[in-house]
DNA sequence: TCTTAACTTCAAGTGAGCTTCAGATCAGCC
DNA sequence: GGCTGATCTGAAGCTCACTTGAAGTTAAGA
């Protein structure tokens, strides 16, 4: 087949994601086929760009709805191009860096902190990563120099 | 009644963890508690620490069933001291390392991969950053010089 | 033409990690 | 003792991201 359209099963091959997810995919409004004289999907070439794409925006932590929403923004009247898909990955960057940035803040702060009678407090910045006021108001107890608990 | 054992109302107020929650891990083999005549659960201090260690260990990408795993080589004949936490959670560290590092790939590609026609195939180590294989034999073609599909 | 792998739909199932509900009981305080 | 909010149980429900199954159809190659 593999000229200019594809079939699911090729997709699938080249994806490494299952049919199943590509129909999943269509059914969600994230992907769009349309239909041979018999019925069965046929992709363009495109859809492998999205497909690929929802994938590593899974990895960087969006949701499904998130990744529609974000491939909206894409222009519609022409095939999106490699700078169409860059500057839309390039808006992950912060929220990359902010994952990472939470990561090492764990990473580093384990040994510290984890034995610590903190953790069983609600401020503690290590279990409350997310809340901001917590981190820069009350503030996690160790940092502030409270004594532990116990 | 916040002398030495606490309520469930309690423990959910101080870890910020629900009470259907601290049910489920109780079901799940996770936490324990005694009970008090009436059969409501009465929680020993140390439950904080646990909870706590079960958050933050989720927030490391451990499952359930990897947290209470880890969990069973605390010693049993004595109350778990600091120490004994802190290597728990040291173990994690080659883990956050490499989700780190995988993070910061994904970071430091995006611009020039995302684009790119490699996203279309398997071996891209974007899309597929778990698969060795690829990683260091067929490798990413973008990486390997190949012409972008497109 | 025949074969058969690949495809179709729709509904239901999966698994993780909880939450919600109903109806009943408990516990702390006046 | 009585009030009221907290807690109890067990079953069912929920979200996410899919997978599985059944029963039937299509399409590519010999």
């Amino acid at each position: 087949m593999s000229q200019d359209v594809l079939s699911i099963g090729e997709v699938s091959d080249r994806t490494d994601v299952a049919p199943s997810a590509l129909r999943f995919y269509e059914s969600e409004g994230l992907i769009h086929a349309t239909r041979s004289d018999g019925g069965q999907r046929r992709y363009h070439r495109d859809v492998l760009r999205r497909v690929s794409f929802i994938r590593v925006a899974q990895r960087v932590g969006l949701s499904l709805g998130e990744i529609r929403e974000a491939m909206a923004s894409l222009p519609e009247s022409r095939t999106p191009n490699k700078e169409d898909w860059a500057k839309l990955s390039r808006s992950w960057r912060p929220r990359l860096d902010e994952q990472i940035a939470l990561l090492e803040r764990l990473r580093d702060r384990l040994d510290g902190c984890i034995g610590c009678g903190c953790l069983s407090l609600r401020v503690c910045a290590l279990v409350n990563p997310g809340d901001e006021a917590s981190a820069s108001g009350a503030g996690p107890r160790y940092l502030l120099g409270e004594p532990p608990e116990r």
